[in-house]
DNA sequence: CTGTTAGCGCATTCAT
DNA sequence: ATGAATGCGCTAACAG
């Protein structure tokens, strides 16, 4: 039996009697050597169960370390199950899979970049984090930065129109100036809670594509002669199990009960199409519904939403490239309106 | 303004006229330095940038990271989409963050662990790797490891009864010794295909979960004087949109149509569900499905699935505490058999 | 083509 | 309570 034996790159050389930069060469520098000499030098270490440098010791000599982190809007637990942001994680970690790198998931909700910063060679950011401290951070550092549906000044992101795409579907619902229509808002505010939201004409309407998807839909309004009233502007703090259903509940309950409902993403609308049909309401007759995101279920469903589609796989695969590719872009790419039954 | 400067451990050390071993002290061992002291160093950090010790570094010298690999059993691209997955890692990561410990998602396509080894605390693996030479790896390497649905020898492990369970629903799924049944497996082969599987006696049975739930299925098969189709027993290679609906249409093709199809996974289940719809063909009069997991879309169709409910997000969070608390048990968890309409 | 040297940034003795 | 020295494991200059 051979003895356990924690190979360093110095032990090695030291056993194959040459110098260890010869055995550092041998796995990151072919040129260096002749290639008998390397190839020599990689079945003894081979054979002894040394399977090159330490990673590590690689990553605070070169500065470099081939992972990357991915930075969530939100804690790992709750984007996991997100059918929006898995699509992302597909597209980002096919991409990185193919290039060898690997992915460090990173908490929106964490204070600090600290604890990995030194670890990865940059930042994929997935959504505004939570934790606005960590928006600072991500602007100062100095490694590689790609946002991905919010910006932060920094010179290479990926987003869609979502003012324009928020106005396209929001003109597929209305129909006369007499619709009463509520907006169902998510992440419009940073409160904790599902509330009422009084339009504020100091809302920080460049920051979040909430307010952008807000824009949208007022400008939609607009055009369509509509007065939305004062009481009508909802918001929720997620997507979830947890909000979206008592979101639909309270919705439905007001009085008078809205006619048409702009959601800011389709596990909203699935959650209102399924009180919907709890209380007996016909979608689109008596209820007309559009959604965001462009989830599967949307088009599983009875009926079949109207809603955005974003494909945000491709969203996840054009971030990881840019990534990969060290390009320092802002890219703006495209959605498509997607009408289904339920307006 | 202040000009950006990179600082060290040194420079802040050299800049505050100390020794660096005080500001190391200053940030990791408290009790080696006065309160007031500590406190003058941690201002001047925090006012010129310096956020603490460089973690790399940290990593270098004391050999723990605070990260852990989370091995999955396919790609990333493929488990961050499947919903057993994905609850796995939500109980994973919620117990992670509480403990400020980061997630490093792991592919179980990789060749090697060692681009990522000495990076990490230790691993914790979802499902064998597809890669069978992580297996290997993952056998003999010096950090902690905790396996979960399946075993390496290693004494830290968390898995269900797959065999009992999967007894159990098929005992509630089986009526007559004249019933015609298929069995629709999940990894019961190393195929990258659909097909069927001829029973062998020298099927590897004590590895894969596929070949505990085929025992059990199998026994209760015996135990109703149930004889199975030679050729009534499916493989696919993962539970997707790819390869379940397309097992649905065979397994319904084949004559005699199969009574009861024992599926290995809800997804393939909801398939042959679908399926069947489309058909007309009346579940459970006609037709009896069992899953297995217990995922929520189980739940919410018509008719709800009989399945084994395996709390996912509860595995996940016992694995995580056994890698926290570094204990070392080979965990047996509870499963629930739960009635649907389906059989 | 090969070997020697000097750090990467830090934590830990062991002195004082 | 504090400071000087050593090395974690490695790579990039440079010298030969």
């Amino acid at each position: 039996m051979t003895k356990p034996k924690s190979w360093t790159l110095k032990s090695i050389a030291a056993e194959l009697g040459v110098s260890n930069a010869t055995v550092s060469n041998a796995f990151n520098r072919p040129d260096q050597l002749s290639k008998a000499r390397r190839e020599a030098i990689l079945k003894a270490c081979e054979q002894r169960g040394y399977f090159g440098p330490n990673k590590a010791a690689q990553s605070l000599r070169k500065g470099t370390s081939n992972i990357v982190a991915l930075v969530l809007a939100d804690s790992v637990e709750y984007m996991v199950s997100d059918p929006v942001a898995s699509s992302f994680m597909r597209g980002v970690s096919s991409v990185l899979e193919a290039n060898n790198i690997n992915l460090l998931l990173f908490s929106g909700n964490n204070d600090h970049l600290n604890n990995v910063v030194d670890f990865v060679d940059g930042f994929i950011c997935y959504g505004r984090p939570r934790n606005q401290g960590l928006v600072e951070q991500l602007k100062t550092i100095t490694k590689q930065v790609v946002t991905v549906d919010f910006d932060i000044g920094r010179n290479t992101s990926v987003n869609i129109d979502n003012e324009q795409a928020s106005y396209d579907i929001a003109m597929h619902a209305l129909r006369s100036p007499q619709d009463h229509v509520a907006i169902l808002g998510l992440r419009l505010l940073d409160e904790e809670r599902l509330c009422r939201v009084q339009a504020q004409p100091n809302f920080d309407t460049s920051q979040s594509i909430a307010h952008q998807r807000l824009r949208g839909y007022q400008r939609a309004l607009e055009a369509q002669g509509i007065t939305l009233a004062d009481d009508q502007i909802w918001n929720v703090p997620e997507s979830s199990e947890r909000y979206a259903p008592r979101l639909a509940k309270e919705v439905l309950d007001s009085v008078p009960r809205p006619e048409v409902l702009l959601c800011m993403s389709d596990l909203i609308a699935l959650a209102a199409l399924r009180e919907a049909a709890a209380r007996g309401i016909h979608v689109p007759e008596q209820l007309r519904i559009v959604g965001f995101d462009g989830i599967d279920e949307g088009q599983r469903c009875v009926p079949t939403l109207s809603t955005i589609h974003q494909n945000s796989e491709e969203k996840g695969r054009l971030a990881a490239n840019l990534f990969v590719q060290k390009e320092r872009q802002k890219a703006l790419i495209a959605y498509q309106v997607q009408l289904g039954e339920s307006s």
